[in-house]
DNA sequence: CTTTCATTTCAATGTTTCTTGAAATATTGG
DNA sequence: CCAATATTTCAAGAAACATTGAAATGAAAG
């Protein structure tokens, strides 16, 4: 993960529609949700959530697939690991008990 | 953790100099790093710097302290596994298989 | 093959955010 | 107290980003 690679993907996850989105994508799992799912669920217009759904794609943080008249949408979370990873790099040169907070950061599973 | 608290940290993050910052900052653990010793490390003027870590500050992300005539900052990293905590919140309800990218998040400690 | 539905593209406008340099504040050392 | 150092504040212009509505694309059902 570069610099810019890691800024965009906090960029296109920094703003409040974009979280919405990303986290009703989350919730939904491998299986995802179409846009217009997604459009009634964070209320916002079709074509202001179409641009910000680009934004995450272009990010590497969401992934796309056709099915029939829809296009289904679903967050690559390696994507998301990788970043937080690059996030905290170096967080405990020799002192693990420094980045003690961290180890909290695993999901409720 | 709220989702504009979210928003602001992601955005605080979501610039190359601020994560050059925050970065530095994190791998200089608990002592921080004054303001001047960053502003060289990310070549960012005086005043510039400083607006980036308030923008930081202002989001939760870092801390300061005075120490004689300098000012030291610090990061928070309690403040960032909440928001990460709060991105992949719900990532696998009931399919632990699901969020499996999500456990190799935890840093080289 | 025509209509309908789902989504994206486009262009214009408005709003926020960055950057810069100069001036202000605050702290220490002489 | 005065000078020097470290950092922040301020105001202005420049740049990036968000939002809107209308029009275009593309896929599928009748």
């Amino acid at each position: 993960m570069t610099e810019p690679e890691a800024a965009a993907r906090l960029s296109a996850l920094a703003h409040e529609a974009r979280l919405k989105i990303f986290r009703a994508l989350v919730a939904a799992g491998p299986e995802g949700l179409p846009a217009g799912r997604l459009a009634e669920a964070v209320e916002v217009a079709p074509s202001n959530l179409s641009a910000h759904l680009a934004v995450l794609a272009h990010a590497g943080l969401t992934r796309v697939r056709p099915e029939g008249r829809h296009r289904i949408w679903s967050v690559d979370l390696e994507a998301v690991a990788g970043l937080v990873g690059f996030l905290v790099d170096d967080c405990c040169q020799g002192r693990p008990e420094v980045c003690a907070p961290l180890t909290a950061i695993r999901p409720s599973c």
